[in-house]
DNA sequence: CATCCACCGGAATGTAGGGCCT
DNA sequence: AGGCCCTACATTCCGGTGGATG
C-alpha cells in the first residue's frame, strides 16, 4: 500500500485539540527577557498533525472497561463475586495465566465493578488490591491491609461522628423535624460521641516495622471485624509472596473466617506460575484453590482485536496503515501471547511516527520499535547489574571488539583479572565468573554453550548477544568502570600468549 | 583406544548485610 | 542492644567429561 504518500491535501491541519495550550506557549516565549524568536524549541514540534488522541489507553496501568476474549473468565468470576453481594463468602479464587493475559486487568475490571453494585444495593463488600511483588512479605501484607482497613474504620467513625454532630446541634435548636431521633436529649448523643471519638483514639496505624507478626495479624483482624462486611482480598502476584515467605500469609488469612463475627473475607489469588501451589501446605491449597480460573495466552487474532480495540481510542483516526496493528499482534503472539507487550509495541511506534513529525504510523515504525523496546531492555539489564557482573560483560566485549570469536572462559577471565586490577576491584574466583557468565546467558546477554575442544579441553564458547557499542557505552558510564583508561593493553596481552 | 586438557558444575561451607523479634 | 535467622554472594574442594590427539 503505497497511498501513504498523501498529496497536501489540508496542509493547514491548524485545529489543534488544545489551542490554550499552543497559546500559552506562545505567551512564555514572547514573556522571555531574552527575546527569543517566537519561533520557538516546541513549535515545530506541535505543528505536526498529532497522531494520539489519548496515549494513556495504552500504558499497562489502564483498566480498559472493555476486554475482549474474556468473557469466560470474567462472568466466572462475577458468578462467584455475586455471593458477596448477597452477604455470604464467596469462594476463594485462583487465577492462573502468564503475563500479560489480561488477569490483573480482568480483576481489577470485576472488582471494580462489584464495588459499585455494593454501593448501589447498599451491600457492605469492598476489594483490597495488594500486589505481592511489592509488598512481599507476611509482615507488610497485614501491615498494609491492616493499615488500609483502619483508614477506612477511622472514615467511617469520623463520618458518624459528623453526623451525631449535626444532629446534636439540630436537637439543640429543639427542631420538631426529628421527632424519630433515638435520643432524648444532647446528652445522649454526646455520650455516644465520646465513645466513637474513644475508638477512633485507639485506631493507630500500624508502623512499617517493629512489631511481632501476630500483633499486626490482631490489629487487621480487629480492624476488619469491626463491622459487618465482606471483604475480598486480592493477591497479585502470589507466587511471589509464596516463595519469598512461604504460605503462612495464606494459612492465616484462610482460616481467618471461622474466627470472624461480623465480617466475610474472600481471597482472590493471581498467579503467574500454574505449579506454585506445589509449594503449599495441602489445607492451604484446598482452601485457596476452591475455584481456578485459567487465562490461556492470547493467540495473534485476538491481539488484534484488543489492538484495534484500544487504537480506536489512543490514536487519531486514520494514523494507523492498515498493518500496523497485524504486525505488532505477531510480533507479540511470538512472545507467548503478552497483550502488554503488544500495547507497548504499538505505543512506542505511536512515539517513534510522532518524533520522526510522519502523519501515519506504518510497518517500518513498528519494526523500530521492536528493536528500540529490546535494546531499552538490554539498556535497563546491563546498567542495573553488579559491578563484576559488568566487569565480566566488558572484558567479554573487549574480547569481541577485537574480532575474538568462540570467547572461551580462560580469555575471559584473563582479562577480567586484569580489569579488576586496574580499578582495584575484587578479584573472584574463576569458578565464581563461570556462573556470572552462566547469569549473563540466562538474561540474553551472552550466548554461552558448553563445548568440547578435545585434547585442548572443555570449555564455554561465548558470544554476544547484544550490540557491542551501545553495551559498550552503558558499561562505561558506571562510574567504577569508567576509570578504565587504556583499553589496548589488555586487548594487546591477549596476543601474547 | 587410552589419555588428558581445561574447564564445567554440584556440594559444602564461609561471610556480610538486613530484617525480625525478645 | 543483641541474638537469631534468612538471603545473597563467594570461596574451596573436587569429581566429572567430550573428544582431538598421539
Amino acid at each position: 500500500m503505497t497511498g501513504n504518500d498523501s498529496p497536501p491535501e489540508d496542509r493547514p491541519s491548524e485545529e489543534a485539540p488544545d489551542r490554550s495550550f499552543a497559546v500559552d506557549v506562545e505567551e512564555v516565549l514572547e514573556d522571555d527577557p531574552d527575546g527569543e524568536p517566537s519561533q520557538g524549541l516546541f513549535d515545530d514540534l506541535l505543528s505536526g498533525e498529532p497522531i494520539f488522541e489519548n496515549k494513556e489507553v495504552l500504558r499497562p496501568s489502564y483498566t480498559p472497561h472493555e476486554l475482549p476474549h474474556r468473557s469466560d473468565q470474567i462472568n466466572k468470576m462475577a458468578t462467584i463475586l455475586v455471593a458477596a453481594l448477597r452477604g455470604e463468602t464467596p469462594s476463594n479464587i485462583l487465577i492462573y495465566g502468564k503475563t500479560g493475559t489480561g488477569k490483573t486487568a480482568s480483576a481489577k475490571f470485576v472488582s471494580q465493578e462489584l464495588e459499585q453494585t455494593s454501593k448501589k444495593y447498599e451491600v457492605p463488600c469492598e476489594v483490597e488490591y495488594i500486589n505481592c511483588e511489592v509488598t512481599d512479605t507476611q509482615y507488610r501484607v497485614l501491615a498494609q491491609l491492616a493499615n488500609k482497613f483502619i483508614e477506612q474504620n477511622e472514615a467511617h467513625v469520623e463520618r458518624r461522628l459528623s453526623d451525631l454532630a449535626d444532629l446534636r446541634e439540630a436537637v439543640e435548636e429543639g427542631s420538631t423535624a426529628l421527632e424519630a431521633t433515638p435520643f432524648e436529649s444532647t446528652t445522649g448523643i454526646d455520650s455516644r460521641i465520646e465513645t466513637l471519638e474513644d475508638e477512633l483514639e485507639e485506631m493507630e496505624p500500624v508502623p512499617m516495622t517493629g512489631w511481632p507478626t501476630d500483633r499486626v495479624y490482631k490489629e487487621f483482624f480487629d480492624a476488619v471485624d469491626y463491622r459487618e462486611r465482606v471483604v475480598v482480598i486480592m493477591l497479585d502476584e502470589i507466587d511471589k509472596l509464596v516463595e519469598k515467605s512461604g504460605d503462612d500469609t495464606l494459612y492465616n488469612l484462610s482460616r481467618m473466617n471461622s474466627e470472624l463475627d461480623n465480617s466475610r473475607v474472600s481471597i482472590m489469588g493471581i498467579s503467574n506460575d500454574l505449579k506454585f501451589t506445589d509449594f503449599l501446605d495441602p489445607r492451604v491449597k484446598s482452601s485457596l484453590g476452591e475455584e481456578e480460573i485459567v487465562f490461556p495466552p492470547y493467540d495473534a487474532n485476538q491481539l488484534r482485536d484488543i489492538l484495534q480495540h484500544r487504537a480506536d481510542i489512543a490514536f487519531e483516526e486514520r494514523a494507523l496503515t492498515d498493518d500496523v496493528i497485524p504486525l505488532c499482534a505477531a510480533f507479540a503472539a511470538q512472545e507467548h501471547g503478552d497483550a502488554r507487550r503488544a500495547l507497548d509495541l504499538l505505543r512506542t511506534a505511536g512515539e517513534l511516527a510522532e518524533r520522526s513529525q510522519s502523519e501515519h504510523v506504518d510497518e517500518s515504525h513498528v519494526r523500530k520499535a521492536q528493536d528500540k523496546i529490546e535494546l531499552d531492555r538490554v539498556v535497563e539489564v546491563v546498567r542495573t547489574l553488579p559491578t563484576q557482573s559488568k566487569l565480566v560483560l566488558f572484558s567479554i566485549i573487549l574480547l569481541e571488539k577485537n574480532g575474538v570469536h568462540n570467547i572461551n572462559t580462560g580469555e575471559v577471565f584473563n582479562i577480567y583479572k586484569r580489569l579488576c586490577e586496574e580499578i582495584d576491584a575484587d578479584v573472584l574466583t574463576q569458578r565464581r565468573v563461570t556462573d556470572l557468565i552462566s547469569e549473563l546467558d540466562m538474561l540474553g546477554i551472552v550466548n554461552a554453550i558448553v563445548v568440547s575442544k578435545g585434547r585442548y579441553g572443555r570449555t564455554k564458547e561465548i558470544s554476544l548477544s547484544v550490540p557491542t557499542e551501545e553495551t559498550e557505552a552503558v558499561l562505561l558510564a558506571d562510574s567504577r568502570l569508567s576509570e578504565i583508561e587504556e583499553i589496548q593493553p589488555f586487548v594487546q596481552a591477549r596476543f601474547d600468549n
